[in-house]
DNA sequence: AATGAATGAGAGTTCATTCAT
DNA sequence: TATGAATGAACTCTCATTCAT
């Protein structure tokens, strides 16, 4: 059953958080709520394609069809612009991955249909991975709440499968959190080579090595 | 016994590479062997410190003690010398490695004697995980070269070491490489985690679990 | 009587011609279209006293009363500046002589009278002598676009004089580029002799002169 | 005959004027003599090239095969050897020129030769017409220098020409000089049309129809 | 005489941000 | 709210010239 995905239930606050990074500037008119969303896609693209310091404001406005002026309707600054971007695609990433855990029949299968999900999606939006990745040297906080959210609920997973018995407890202290942080390097790096350098991996097969890997290791079982 | 290291004979064209990027500035005096890799030396503390756009040629020459001038005396440009780095300590970071990995009994123990040499490493020298990372960003290029490269040396070494009958050789293609991004992926966030991030983390738990987890999975043998 | 002013007819294309070169910029508002002729006229001034290359892009914005960075919203470099003030340059050399030309009455009068019209030109806007020459160094297809251009205009006066029996019809194949030009030569270089080298000389005797050796020769009628 | 080319012995004084600009520096020994030339050749090929201001000092010793440094052995500063090297064309043009319109039977002849040999020396050697002419925006004094002086030796062949009643004189005041300098002008600007601009003008066509204008003018002998 | 490294003033250009309309 | 012009600090890079060997 599908119960331990209400692991995800620890880093709500999506929008608690943009609310620490964005004090105002919300949008009061569908007008304003288009011309910001508008600015947001328009970001994407340029920072995907471009990275934070060679894109520029204006070649976003210009993007996003408005006046250079407008940007500061709606935006501190460009850095204000990243962090709610940065938070945008933290939780897209999240949105789209957690069905697929949450489905699983239990704790190694929802860690690969994690891998399998995080595949397929950073294949169709490469953009996104630059933009998070390159988080780490605009707005460091940023990088760090969302790999350090993401961290957090593969513990809680890996905790909750082992609670069931479906994994072996590792008794030393932190053991979970480095597990979970091997995991997610391991997906992070798996999506950047087969995800975003070539164009036509077979996602699946990689799924499944990487997910033997996770079950028995390097050497176990040599059946 | 320790012969599998011979697997670092695959990483050769370090100077190639470097050559390839940096066509001339060789320095013809002792002098200049000075002056160039005062620069070096300075231009890693700074980028270091402040990453690659924050950083200004001025605070380089000012750090290395030379006029603005003389920094293109030695390289073309901000970019050329960002590459000429990234290639520095890259050979750095393998050079620091290689030996313990050479020295390990087996093939699990090289990964395991890997992880713990890194680890070490990157808290020793931030900035080095620092600067290759930025790479991404900065020259993509040679981001590219030190990770495809590191990959290499590590299928190398699982290769020699399922010959040898210490893993289970898995048949499926490519196997191998996608087991090496994944060792790859989870000793980098390991790294930033453990390395990076805290400054008095336990590394020698983190290297223990961490080999637990690629000798037998997170499930086998419950004992 | 003048009708063969309508030569002028030949030399369409001064806005075209500036569309090829500067694509966009064009001022949307009274402010702007201010601030770019202020620019325009400083340029003038400064390119004239101190050349091209000596001339400072700081210095025509303290001239003109504007930000550093405000001359870029009007133009991208200081070279597509130097191209725009030629073309508004010659533009102007043209419409001052274009006049004198045109109610001459007949074709040796009309090269009289353009000679005398550019003479005086050239004493009251020593400037625009010194960009347009220079242009021949900084941007060659500007120079050459000038001096094609108004060679063109000479060859379609003296071919409608031939024609209407003023002048003598030189049978052979270019005779009459090779005249405008030879004719053109010698104005420009009269108007550097005595329009900017000289403060005080008398313009109407060098216009007579330059007259008889057009309408005679050197040789001709001995009287 | 020929002796109405005495009148160049007006304007000798080759050594004279460039000991005037260029005080030291003289070569003692064969070797500085080699590297002198050497300097001397290199500069007029980077300098025909690429015009003043984009040539470069390291250009030119790259060119000439010798150290940056010794550059100032040699010369004073790049003015200084773009001076020198003014010098050193204007001279070379006349020299080439001079024979031609000695061996001229006549006034009009030697005209006529003049422009011939100059057409041909243009087409040979387009960096020296690019050279003298820049000195016009980079070191005036050159320029006024060589133009002055060879409209005198016109001066003093027109004059001579009239004397032996070749020519018809022309008593207004200065109409002598006018003359040159329109003579200079029209030769100056149909090397540039046909020497420099088209690579493969009939320049005794262009000579013939010129030499025409200067014997009968525009309008004359309608024969 | 020649070499190659060092110097530093100075230039053009960019662009995030502000402002008046 | 939206617009487009204005601002100026900051930066990279060039290159004539000087200097020590």
């Amino acid at each position: 059953m599908a119960q331990h995905g209400g692991a995800d239930a620890t880093s709500v606050a999506g929008p608690a958080a943009e609310a620490t990074a964005m004090p105002a500037k919300e949008p009061r008119t569908e007008r304003g709520r288009r011309t910001r969303r508008a600015l947001l896609d328009a970001a994407a693209a340029e920072f995907g394609e471009r990275g934070f310091h060679d894109a520029s404001i204006s070649g976003i406005t210009a993007r996003a069809g408005v006046a250079l002026g407008s940007f500061y309707t709606w935006f501190d600054s460009k850095e204000a612009l990243f962090r709610a971007l940065v938070a945008d695609m933290s939780e897209q990433v999240r949105e789209r991955v957690a069905p697929h855990v949450r489905a699983a029949p239990d704790g190694l299968a929802a860690e690969r249909a994690g891998l399998s999900a995080f595949l397929t999606f950073v294949r169709d939006h490469k953009e996104i991975y630059r933009i998070i990745d390159e988080a780490e040297f605009v707005d460091p906080a940023s990088f760090r709440r969302h790999y350090a959210g993401t961290a957090e609920r593969i513990v809680a997973r890996l905790t909750a499968a082992a609670t069931r018995g479906e994994l072996r407890a590792d008794p030393r202290p932190d053991a979970v959190e480095v597990q979970a942080w091997a995991i997610m390097g391991m997906n992070v790096f798996l999506g950047l080579r087969y995800g975003v350098w070539s164009e036509d991996a077979d996602l699946d097969g990689v799924t499944n090595v990487a997910a033997d890997l996770l079950r028995r290791g390097l050497a176990g079982d040599r059946d």
